[in-house]
DNA sequence: AGCGCAAAGGCAAACGTTTACCTTAGCGCG
DNA sequence: CGCGCTAAGGTAAACGTTTGCCTTTGCGCT
């Protein structure tokens, strides 16, 4: 299991009779420091021996390293794992490389990780759904830049954010329904202290209320789990234990349709039921096209997400919220 | 943007008057080395500064790094999403962190991938859906190790291995079919070349065969697309134009499974069929509840490739294919 | 007293890369 | 001829860590 002895840029030097400095100049460009033929004699006895150079000596040096750390909440939730795709193919068109972890909603593990992705010395941090951490604090007050995705920094200080515009996304919807006629309307959500939930919910509230909509229409079911998949099966069977469920229910996130979706199925003569959601992921054309849900088309995650590392990077722009414009998908 | 200077090793040496050698030393739990009042000297100073060692003075060094590169065929396939969710926490309790990366099915994208992971000098490669490439036969020459997960190496050379025991898989649905009395049985497919399915079908034919099934009773479907999702539903339209749908169709994935269904749901006056899959996502339960799928615990794949880099660490052992025990979920 | 040994700790090399600084040669030009 | 400038290249330091080797001190034993 010998670790083959990798080539150094040592090796190149002397196989192309150079010193090291004007190999790794010639390797990186630097105008004006080799003749034409010492560029082709380094560059050949770097391609014959397949060198690539060793990210250590580079780090040391203190160059930025290529490793962009991504955390999700869920990897298991096709909607972020989605996003991840994205924006792991937006990294690579820039030459970066995505390093992934799943914090499973849980503030020691997100540190665990982050303190190693801090080690290696990442060039961003990227997070899919951020848990509040006292290793997120520390990274950022390091320097690293941080972008939220898809769900706002948890204490709201100008970090940068990228994804809906949830509080209008929330209010659109509230129009979209009243458009459609509806005027009882089922609520389910499961914790509201994550950001993007509470922003959506009180949009929602407020759109409806402008349409006229009274507040005793709107049949609310919350249940506190992580775990929204069952959060949603929950809140669902507590609408249809109501005398009249409504014909519409609202899920403040595409899983938690999917739970309530399951308990609609499970019921006993249920009712026709309309559902919407947040966070389309394009597996929802497939299974789950009883879901109508607000989102933005996942492919915009990535360019979007580098826009904003690119924003972090000048420091003279202000403006770190990135909205992603949301439609309604049926 | 200044990035904070991290605190180095010879910080907390200097703060707790010691060497740096003193200083490492202690760190690392090297015995007999410093008294236990230097040893708690040093200790308090790196807690005191938060000193975390930096990879690249340890990497430069030679020490393997505790980055462990994941490659998934489709992060958007929730059933790889989760398996690479399943390894990340079974590496995290070894100390390793994952870097995923997506090879969408391209061998140019994985072989990017690879390399940067090689400069990184990752301890070990998993490959949840390898594409065959250069890049992968070069870093299994380099003595990295190397695991194919799911879906058994493009070229089967002693590879290790971890994942469904596909033929067996597949004989086990024959006679799962058989004794739940199909007789006429649909077969829906997309590309044969990649070695999971292959089997799959193998052991399912030969099931069937020594069942006493007919081969003309198998009514096979085909579409040799990347994208399982759209193959899976042009496949079904195909068998649904026949003169008599097979009233149990088996898909070689569930991914597959879920564009056949798609495809009956937009069929007119459809009839019922009953649909087989592998590799089940635990969201199949929610979404998918028509769908029964071959599959093994997706839990098992983290500890079973743990167990794989173990053996492969030994390198006394010799045997290097873990299946997983498969059931069929309904 | 003399010896050996273990504990405690320091020195310095090595890993691979980048880059500031230095040297040399050649050339144009006053 | 002498000055300055540029191209072409080399030398060596620096990054942070680990570890082989060395020194010193104290202690037990003959």
């Amino acid at each position: 299991m010998a670790r083959a002895p990798s080539v150094s840029l040592a090796m190149v030097a002397a196989r192309a009779n150079v010193s090291i400095a004007t190999a790794s100049r010639v390797l990186n460009g630097v105008p004006n420091r080799a003749s034409s033929e010492t560029a082709d004699r380094v560059r050949a006895a770097a391609a014959e021996l397949d060198y690539r150079p060793a990210v250590a000596g580079q780090m040391l040096r203190g160059q930025p390293s290529r490793l962009v750390a991504v955390i999700a909440a869920d990897l298991a939730n096709p909607a972020m794992a989605a996003m991840a795709a994205s924006i792991e193919h937006a990294l690579r068109d820039r030459g970066l490389v995505m390093a992934l972890g799943d914090n499973h909603q849980r503030a020691d593990l997100q540190d665990a990780f982050l303190a190693e992705m801090s080690a290696h010395r990442v060039r961003a941090v990227l997070l899919i759904g951020a848990e509040a951490s006292p290793g997120l604090n520390r990274i950022r007050a390091e320097g690293t830049p941080v972008v939220f995705v898809n769900r706002p920094a948890p204490d709201d200080d100008g970090a940068a954010y990228v994804g809906l515009d949830n509080e209008r996304a929330g209010a659109d919807l509230a129009r979209h329904l009243i458009e459609r006629g509806h005027s009882r309307i089922g609520l389910v959500h499961a914790m509201l202290d994550g950001t993007a939930s509470g922003l959506r919910r009180k949009g929602l509230l407020r759109g409806l209320a402008s349409g006229g909509i009274p507040r005793d229409a709107i049949v609310e079911a919350g249940v506190p789990l992580a775990n929204h998949l069952e959060a949603g099966f929950q809140a669902m069977q507590a609408l249809l234990a109501r005398d009249e469920p409504p014909p519409v229910v609202a899920c403040l996130t595409d899983t938690l349709a999917y739970g309530a979706h399951r308990a609609l199925r499970q019921a006993r003569d249920a009712p026709q039921v309309a559902f919407y959601g947040f966070d389309d992921a394009f597996l929802n054309d497939w299974v789950a096209p009883w879901l109508n849900s607000v989102a933005a088309p996942v492919d915009l995650y990535g360019p979007a997400v580098l826009e904003m590392l690119d924003r972090l990077g000048d420091d003279a722009s202000t403006d770190l919220t990135l909205h992603l414009p949301h439609d309604i998908t049926l």
